[in-house]
RNA sequence: GGCGCGUUGGCGGAGCGGUUACGCAGGGGUCUGCAAAACCUCGUAGACGGGUUCGACUCCCGUACGUGCCUCCA
């Protein structure tokens, strides 16, 4: 079967073809790092983790990439508030630097905690200010930006279709709107490209605003105070008469470090959110991609607003295939700084679960669908993980001095445990399906279950255990490692005192197996050993 | 207020117009030195009301509830 996926583009599971034969680009949104990730966020990296070693069992070959945001997101999507970076750095009492590199070094972290491949390209939106800039050169020689006070902005009205993509009502969400927006902009879902450094602000992140960006009949009046709209329960913010003067507000902050700035009529800015993501995806994958990648909550904003831009400058399709993964609830609703209920895989760890338990919980349920967060849930999969690891560990005891793999070649086991491989990938070409992935491998290791382990063919349940872990990342070889030749003499001296029914002594060797995190069962034809977790 | 999405058994969660999803948790039983495991077995899901159909959890309409975005939080 070949791999279909659900593009929301067309809002329909269609077949991949990718541009050129067998190779595929990738743009995975990635985060801002301005604090620690939580689950749902991570749920996100997993479920795209699955589309690249999905698209890799289909033989592609991926080059994907993922930026770091450490610039310019402000709290809001929609260009409005304080940037996130500087405000977590207020917040620390760091730079904004320092708090980008911590971040982004404890995603890293948990990238690899969670079993995740890393992309080809991992850009930080800083790296990239001058692929943005001419970004921006670009879309203004090509007449779709203004500007305006606060920075530079991108004219949604002259991206035909701009509302298509996410099926906006512009019109109705106009009507609609309950808070102020920059009365300057030329339509509310304008977004800025490029933003000013308000007056009087010292940002730790900023750049020099190129001459030939800047509108030279009008220079940017820096220190005017932003206008804003307010129809709803705020008082009017009116700008005074006379104190809307740049010049006098310039001049309130003379003694600042800036002035040299004024004098050289440097603009000190940086760049709109929106704008990294296209500016880096273009510059390294060029100007169409095969796949863009990013969380549902994108779909209205930034998105739109990447298609826009993209689109405007380069005259051609940015992405042929959107995918979008739906949000991860907690508790049955949604994750909010006010809840406080996003929780981190620090959290986890100190509710007991590992990262890979979690990795198994956020695959029990497709990528487009919503999950519900409950350490109770997660609970389940750490135990539907603990089984797995348990039929891995199996393929340690197979052997069995008078029945090689050549003669168990002939069990039928050999033969259906092959066809589970291809069968995991096919469950996956089905828009990702991880669930139903899951369910072939509970069936195929149902097989084992009270099998005696000798009869089991090594080499195939090895094969299917190297499938799993090449697709679904769980890395159940790696967390199996064989037990050392001190411990399984403990297991043949256990056995020896059973079997003289010493059960004193056998039940002495149980505790000190127990002791070094191996629990042994007695199965009808010898012990079977597996590991505490 | 505008726009959208969802509602499956105790919990999580798929496919499918007519046949067991699956997992986790739980009940009963067999086996066993004990323990654990394993095996067998049970619970008779599809928010509610209509419609289409020979037949609907699966398609259509409505109602209720939940939830998301538009607005600070992914």
């Amino acid at each position: 079967m070949t791999l279909k996926l659900h593009n929301t583009l067309t809002k329909k599971t269609e077949p991949f073809v990718p541009m050129n034969d067998g190779k595929v680009s990738l743009y995975t949104c990635g985060p801002t790092v301005y604090n620690f990730l939580h689950v749902g966020n991570w749920a996100s990296y997993i479920y795209w983790d699955i589309l690249v070693r999905t698209l890799t069992a289909n033989g592609y070959n991926v080059e994907r990439v993922m930026n770091i945001t450490d610039v310019g997101h402000l709290v809001s999507d929609a260009d409005e508030g304080e940037d996130k970076l500087e405000k977590g750095a207020a917040r620390e009492g760091k730079t904004a630097w320092e708090v980008a590199e911590f971040y982004a070094e404890d995603f890293l972290v948990g990238v690899e905690k969670l079993g995740m491949l890393l992309p080809e390209h991992i850009v930080k939106a800083t790296d990239f200010i001058p692929q943005q800039l001419e970004l921006i050169r670009i879309l203004k020689e090509k007449g779709y930006t203004y500007q305006i006070d606060d920075g530079i902005y991108f004219d949604t009205s002259k991206f035909s279709g701009y509302a298509d993509f996410a099926g906006l009502d512009l019109e109705a969400q106009k009507a609609g709107a309950r808070v102020a927006f920059n009365v300057e902009k030329r339509n509310p879902s304008d977004f800025a490209v490029w933003k000013f450094t308000p007056t009087g602000e010292k940002r730790d992140m900023e750049w020099e605003t190129p001459a030939d960006l800047l509108d030279t009949t009008e220079m940017p009046l820096q220190s005017r105070s932003v206008v804003t709209r307010n129809d709803t329960l705020e008082p009017k913010l009116e700008p005074t008469p006379g104190l809307d003067s740049s010049l006098e507000r310039s001049s309130i902050i003379e003694g600042n470090d800036r002035k040299g700035d004024q004098k050289n009529n440097t603009v000190m800015g940086f760049p709109g959110w929106h704008l990294e993501c296209s500016a880096m995806a273009m510059s390294i994958l060029g100007p169409t991609l095969d796949i863009h990648t990013g969380g549902i909550d994108h779909i209205p904003v930034h998105h739109t607003n990447e298609i826009a831009q993209s689109e405007s400058a380069s005259g051609k399709t940015f992405a042929h295939y959107w995918l979008h993964n739906n949000h991860l609830k907690v508790n049955g609703t949604k994750i909010s700084k006010s809840l406080d209920n996003g929780y981190t895989l620090q959290d986890l760890t100190e509710h007991g679960y590992g990262a890979l338990d979690y990795r198994m919980f956020i695959l029990q349920s497709q990528y487009n669908s919503e999950g519900n967060f409950t350490f109770e849930n997660v609970a389940a999969a750490k135990n539907r993980l603990q089984h797995w690891r348990d039929v891995a560990a199996l393929r340690h005891q197979t052997h069995d001095t008078l029945v090689d793999d050549s003669v168990k070649a002939s069990d039928d086991k050999a033969v259906s445990l092959l066809a589970t491989s291809q069968a995991i990938i096919e469950a996956l070409n089905n828009n990702l399906n991880t669930p139903d992935a899951l369910h072939i491998i509970d069936q195929a290791f149902s097989q084992f279950d009270g099998k005696n382990p000798t009869a089991i063919h090594q080499n195939g349940l090895t094969q299917v255990l190297e499938t799993i872990d090449q697709i679904l990342g769980l890395q159940l070889q790696a967390s199996t490692p064989d037990i050392d030749d001190e411990t399984k003499q403990l297991i043949l001296q256990r056995q020896r005192a059973r079997e003289e029914k010493d059960w004193k002594k056998s039940d002495q060797l149980r505790d000190e197996l127990l002791n070094r995190d191996i629990h042994i069962r007695d199965s009808s034809r010898g012990p079977i050993w597996s590991y505490i977790k």
